[in-house]
DNA sequence: ATGAAAGCGCTAACAG
DNA sequence: CTGTTAGCGCTTTCAT
């Protein structure tokens, strides 16, 4: 594990907790630490640094005053200095209580600890003019890279903060106006796999279900299902796709509609796991028993009444692509943007009634 | 919605994206900006900080360099400025990825952002020694704030980050060693209620599955129970209690031991959100009808196949009672340190195959 | 091996 | 209205 702290050796500096360290209403600066123990203040800085160029009488002395004092050095002094790094990344996602960013950041967050920085998280909710601020802000704040999930909008001006010094990988979407590493899913792919399944059991009237072709990564899951029924010559039925749905109860209504209609699909694909989990909801509750198939893994798929066909694939690696890729830029890395494509595979899960 | 932004009004000063900005290597100061503009820095600074007192030419003289160089304040810099906050405030949880902790911090972020303030997240993996080291990293970074979930230890040494300027607020759990702002659940009313529920419908063998009696957290849940049953006039039987489970799967694994035991349990207690999981999982698997009370919400529950009662809360108040109280201390409040306790209520979720 | 002075990028306090 | 100076807390020259 390297460790690019700032201090040099993980987070905190000091040694133990203040003993009996003095309530000032302010917090001590090395000044006062110098005063306290009767050198300078170079001294004090050296102590706390671990420069081993210092005596031992003064390094405790030193060493006293700073515990005495409760002294903890001040890290955005620190970091103003010219060049210094922030050891701060940040994170744009849309919103942290998605399980699927929620474990992105988890990642991060772990990554980031790893090289001694912190992550600041901050949700765009999807709002293009938001996650404009929020990613000038950061800039300004001078996070030493900041990792971005893309709402589907322009983002060419993440060239001029790139340019200047501040890494941006993109996550899980690709951005548009710029071409900047990206980290994404084989969206269009996996889908396909996913409809062969479906093809292969037989389903000749197969239901799409998504939320929006707004986003590039609904656009290449639906691609993909298009695909794979293109190949096996069998005709798109665009009264069998419903892009409207953006929550679990949304997926459940199309999915009765869908069963009321005329000619019934006999199969679902959900195009993520809200998607999923409201068609499964809906088949269930009726006692459907169609064949489904789902991007995303559904944590709680395990409680599915009928095993669903899960297309998942490691979150984990997702992050610790993007992470290994802005730690590379943020040690100086300037090679040409990467495209990093992490593959999906697919999974079995559920089946509660089944095991019965 | 209040604005405590340095810059006065929410996060980008910038009036837009710099049209043509020049490529340097660094970012350019408010140095190059006067340069550029032929003005002074203080020109610069006050148009950059909507000072009215600023001729209009000169005004778009700095503007149009600003754009021009595509400047954006170093709010490190600002930071240092004696006083002046960081506009940061940290969150220490266990696990970013739990969907108890997402939320939480979902929430701190938003009202964070209300405050023109960024979150820091980082994650203790419930291990103390890491807490305290973020924690000091996090007042060597100067947040202007700290909401933690603390682990269960000595919390004393929170007391000087306290007095020397940076509040901490504590979430979920009460600290040990320190009196401070606390924001918790009503662990023990609520879990005595919950038990209430399986006592009215008639039941005399309860077990109780809950993940170690480590965290007080989990000891109030359990003494709710016990409260109940003692109420009642039931005996405490420990061969019902199980608190070693830590994830869903060891919590199904208890709840088949106790089925197959000499005298079973007729209702089974989840003494938080992942136990009730587990036992609902095992329940359904053998098609066992015992009732279930779990705490914590589930929000798969709707899964379920047979109806459960749980005892939720409203997260969204949670973090916001502890996020006003942490703004209100960055705002100066000194007053006595607040407890707030926030309150559970039943809810019946699920019931999928009684619905058929 | 230790210390004095300059400066990181910015703003508050004074001038002019 | 605008500009000059000093200094936030720290580190990096460069002396000593």
């Amino acid at each position: 594990m390297s460790t690019h702290s700032p201090a040099g050796s993980g987070y905190s500096d000091l040694v133990s907790v203040p003993a009996r360290a003095q309530h000032l209403a302010r917090r001590p600066t090395m000044y006062d630490v110098a005063r306290e123990a009767a050198v300078s203040v170079k001294t004090v800085s050296r102590v706390v640094n671990n420069d081993p160029s210092v005596g031992q009488e003064y390094v405790d002395r030193v060493l006293d005053a700073v515990i005495r004092l409760g002294f903890r050095r001040n890290e955005v002094a620190y970091s103003l200095r010219a060049g210094s790094k922030t050891a701060t990344i940040g994170l744009m996602i849309g919103d942290l209580a998605n399980s699927f960013y929620a474990q992105i950041a988890r990642e991060l967050e772990q990554i980031a600890r790893m090289h001694g920085t912190f992550l600041v998280t901050s949700s765009s909710e999807e709002d293009p003019d938001r996650e404009h601020d929020l990613v000038l802000a950061m800039c300004q704040r001078r996070v030493d890279g900041l990792i971005v999930v893309p709402t589907d909008s322009d983002h060419s001006y993440c060239r001029v903060e790139i340019d200047m010094g501040t890494p941006i990988v993109f996550l899980d979407r690709r951005p548009h106006g710029i071409r900047a590493d990206t980290v994404v899913l084989a969206n269009e792919q996996g889908a396909r796999v996913g409809a062969e399944v479906l093809l292969a059991q037989g389903h000749r009237r197969i239901a799409v279900i998504g939320h929006s072709e707004q986003t590039a990564t609904m656009r290449e899951r639906v691609d993909g299902v298009r695909s794979a029924l293109k190949k096996a010559g069998i005709p798109w039925r665009s009264k069998l796709v419903r892009l409207a749905p953006r929550i679990p109860e949304e997926a459940a209504a199309e999915t009765a509609r869908l069963l009321d209609s005329a000619e019934p699909p006999t199969a679902f694909f959900g195009c993520n796991n809200l998607m999923t989990a409201g068609i499964v909801h809906e088949l269930s509750r009726r006692g459907v028993p169609a064949d489904v198939v789902g991007f995303d893994d559904v944590p709680f798929a395990d409680f599915f009444p009928r095993p669903v066909t899960l297309i998942t694939y490691d979150i984990e690696q997702l992050a610790r692509r993007a992470g290994e890729l802005l730690f590379a830029r943020i040690r100086g890395d300037r090679s040409a943007p990467k495209d990093v494509v992490v593959p999906t595979r697919l999974v079995t899960r559920g089946g509660l009634w089944d095991r019965q």
